[in-house]
DNA sequence: CAAACGAGTTGACAGTGTCTACTACTCCGC
DNA sequence: GCGGAGTAGTAGACACTGTCAACTCGTTTG
């Protein structure tokens, strides 16, 4: 293994510890020196390769990116060898789908999704991979909207559409993620089946905003 | 000043103090220790008051949710005297003034608002106070909304429509807000007048998904 | 009046991020 | 072929942190 192979390896280990150590203990209890330890290298290794803890947290948070996209998109694919009319019933089953498997991720991660979302990032400027990443995810939703045709908003809008109504979609599954794993849901009196009709509920409205 | 009296304006100066601390600095940079520096005590003192830094923390957002819930109430006033027409649409506009409201406060506010929603809160189980502030400013949209009637959403819903929709509007708001905030719009290629023109975006979307 | 108690103090311990100085090894120009 | 340069890793130190334990007071209460 040539010197810069086994760097390579130690820096994608320390990015695997710290991410099985956030999976387990959460963010907050994450340490550099309890990544070496189980690294069994001197807790001075990591610096080698990430210049501050910020950093490592920075290429934890790009996987997760990369992985909340690629399952966006595995579970939203589009099917485009259909007549008109099917590709149209088709973008509306999609669009849904992609929202089910927004909310699904956020579920099933919620560890990923709050480190993406809600945990104080570094500043993305000085981790343009990270920026990357999450551009891509949400492009994915930005290009279906711009292919497919809504009820019309509001008069003005010089600009474009496509992106407001993602934001507008991506503010509805987002804010629904964040607060059903948020502790402000938990004070809010509601039975488990209510949880869980929330997401539809939310989904619902989210088409009489949209579809004509 | 009587012993218990001066215990309640110690306690009381450490959540000031945590405050101030959490505004310049961020709240991961929190510290009892500062917090007993700055008040000039010993570093155990707060200790005697708070049986650790999350509860010192709760209390804070305990202070965050009365903060906001009042901020929502005083630019949200039902004006009861009025007849049914008016009283109707001044509905409509009372809800879209409190999403304002809310939205606004998220911007005015973003150390609160993020501490409130997206900081690691302790468990609330613990906080009964911090529970009921929050309990109380989503009770305030709630019982708007179940004066009002709004386009229905859909079929079963045996359970009560307006906590469903309330979670909606809310889910809605919350994301813009912490989308806003969050690193994550940053990377999106938006205008600092494209970033102004989605709040009213989002309303009008909501508008579209709600009123009959 | 003595005992209990509450607020506040000091000191200690383990753990952290990060700085600096050191060693070992690999690679590149002479 | 070799000597210096750079790079990965180590060891030690420093200033922090949260929290535990033992202590000193002053007040309250039985």
């Amino acid at each position: 293994m040539s010197p810069s192979d086994r760097a390579r390896s130690l820096k994608e280990a320390c990015v695997d510890e710290a991410f099985k150590i956030i999976e387990t203990d959460g963010v907050e209890t994450l340490s550099l020196r309890e990544v070496a330890r189980r690294l069994g290298v001197s807790h001075q290794a990591p610096y080698k390769h990430f210049a501050a803890k910020d950093h490592i947290l920075a290429a934890v948070v790009t996987r997760c990116y990369a992985d909340f996209a690629a399952h966006l998109e595995a579970r939203a694919q589009v099917h485009d060898d259909r007549a008109d009319d099917d590709r149209a019933h088709d973008d509306w089953a999609d669009l849904g789908a992609m929202g089910r498997a927004y909310l699904d991720y956020a579920r099933e991660n919620p560890l990923k999704y709050r480190l993406m979302f809600s945990a104080p990032l570094p500043d993305p400027a000085d981790h343009p991979e990270m920026l990357d990443q999450a551009r891509f995810a949400f492009s994915l939703l930005r290009d279906k909207l711009s292919r497919m045709t809504l009820k019309p908003a509001s008069d003005d809008m010089s600009a474009d559409p496509a992106k407001h109504d993602a934001i507008f979609i991506w503010s509805c599954l987002h804010g629904l993620a964040s607060l059903m794993q948020s502790h402000a849901i938990d004070t809010l009196p509601m039975t488990a089946t209510e949880r869980e009709a929330a997401a539809s509920r939310v989904m619902a409205r989210l088409s009489l905003a949209l579809q004509p």
